[in-house]
DNA sequence: CGCCTGATTCGAAATGTGTCAAGATAGGCG
DNA sequence: CGCCTATCTTGACACATTTCGAATCAGGCG
């Protein structure tokens, strides 16, 4: 007599069930959400990535935020790894790191069916 | 003449891009990533969704934090909408909500060619 | 009811984060 | 070189977060 358990109660839903994240692995992760888990931080990355290549100074203007403040978010996407930049001139452009977005939306992908 | 662009630096990399992610929107998503942007919180996330139906005591052995501190991540995870959970008796059961896992997905897909 | 176990809430301490003004840096231009 | 603009860094402050122990709540059981 076989026994067929319920998949949706018994088997993982998503990628982030399948996959074996001890520590050290969730410690070189979760810095990528946390860099998104801020409301600018996620503005500004969806700018980012709508324009491809994109001047800080088409940013600022977005938010009633200081110079500062935006520098200091984007440093934050950029040691998470989310995004680069480079200096032109007088200007510094940045641009999405897809790979780093591929790698979270895979985790985050739903196998199973969705209630 | 027509000019044509290169699709690589001019389009939008990824669905992040092609969404309108205004401030309030911006407000409404980014705590679901918060959430999962500390290690603990991933770690609890990954758990749930492998076991599928999981009690908060085979949960706590994994971590080195007592249980007030669990206990307070999985009020995290929960307010965020990504998890959910129902008493049964002496226990706590959570589950992992895939609709909200699917949301974030969704915006984190590459659409374009990854770098 | 009274007690035990599992889980959450409360209160407090240490640490981290978001923000700005002021100052520093980088590069173009005269 | 000196000045201007764009960007980043520093220093400071208010607020949020992580964590714990102690207390509380919920439910089963004698």
């Amino acid at each position: 007599m076989q026994i067929v358990l319920d998949p949706v109660v018994e088997a993982p839903c998503c990628v982030l069930g399948t996959v074996d994240l001890d520590q050290a692995e969730a410690e070189r992760i979760a810095p990528m959400f946390k860099a998104l888990g801020d409301p600018v931080r996620l503005r500004l990355a969806a700018l980012i990535a709508a324009g491809g290549r994109v001047c800080v100074c088409e940013l600022t203007g977005n938010f009633d935020l200081s110079g500062p403040t935006i520098s200091h978010h984007l440093k934050t996407l950029r040691e998470a790894g989310l995004v680069d930049c480079e200096r032109t001139g007088t200007w510094v452009y940045y641009w999405i790191r897809p790979e780093s977005l591929q790698l979270l939306a895979g985790l985050l992908q739903v196998t199973g069916p969705v209630g």
